[in-house]
DNA sequence: CACGTAGATGACGTTCACGTAATGCAAACG
DNA sequence: CGTTTGCATTACGTGAACGTCATCTACGTG
């Protein structure tokens, strides 16, 4: 189990998706299985690469966008040339996520005020049933 | 333009969807344009809610999630039974945008920390080069 | 009044992200 | 040794979210 080689079944239960969809990632070369025989065997690699597909996918990126994405993780290999256009791209991602974030606080802010808004209103409610007995 | 209705040209072009994409929201109840003759005019609250609606698919919601979310954003006219509940889902929607956002500021992290990582790697390249000089 | 323009209404097409059989193969088990 | 179990491949199906096309209508304009 910890060696490093998961089967399509144990990943299936570790990340609760389903047998089609790693065949389906794989498919679209978001995954990397070996291969034992005919049967995968999943990495190390691959698990950090599903945790990232699933995270990216909470955040309505496409399969697409987050096989580029994933290969900013992947930087290890690259050549020399093509690092520093990989760091562009690297650096406008983040600003684009911390852009995400901040729309995104702004959206908790704007659901925080109606939360408050609306104790004020049963408030005032209550007291009119009171008012009223 | 500003007497509070819209076109649905007007509306296109102000948030720079398609005319489609608003008879297909109004379709889903997204959307509540009121008629003048056939036509549709879209008021203010239209303009709030595809503001939210866009908003939520950057996001990843669904727009049946989102559909959702626009009623919590809706409570005005609702009964106080109902509202008790209603409160219950908004705080729940609530807990799930901030735990996103916690879940974001890590992504932001880590993809900050293979920058420095990167930058460093290509420091010590640099630094090979010009000890191979 | 002919005509262009803006919008409406179906109805069918498309892309994405898988689901769902149908079928095959190979090791494991009773 | 037959059968179940686990995984594989191939192929067709599906729901969401629109795009696209054909046709129709109402309105202003020369």
């Amino acid at each position: 189990m910890t060696e490093d080689l998961m089967t399509i079944r144990e990943m299936c239960e570790a990340y609760d998706v389903t047998p089609r969809t790693l065949r389906f990632y794989e498919a679209k070369e978001l995954l990397f299985p070996i291969r034992e025989g005919q049967k995968r065997l999943f990495t190390k690699r691959d698990r950090a690469r599903l945790k990232l597909i699933l995270r990216g996918k909470r955040f309505g990126f496409s399969l697409e966008e987050i096989r580029q994405l994933l290969d900013l993780y992947h930087v290890g290999d690259q050549q020399m040339t093509q690092m520093t256009r990989t760091f562009e791209i690297a650096r406008e991602r983040l600003a684009d996520m911390e852009a995400r974030r901040e729309e995104l606080t702004q959206a908790i802010d704007d659901l925080k005020e109606q939360l408050r808004w609306g104790e004020k209103v049963i408030a005032s409610m209550k007291n009119e049933n009171k008012a009223a007995e």
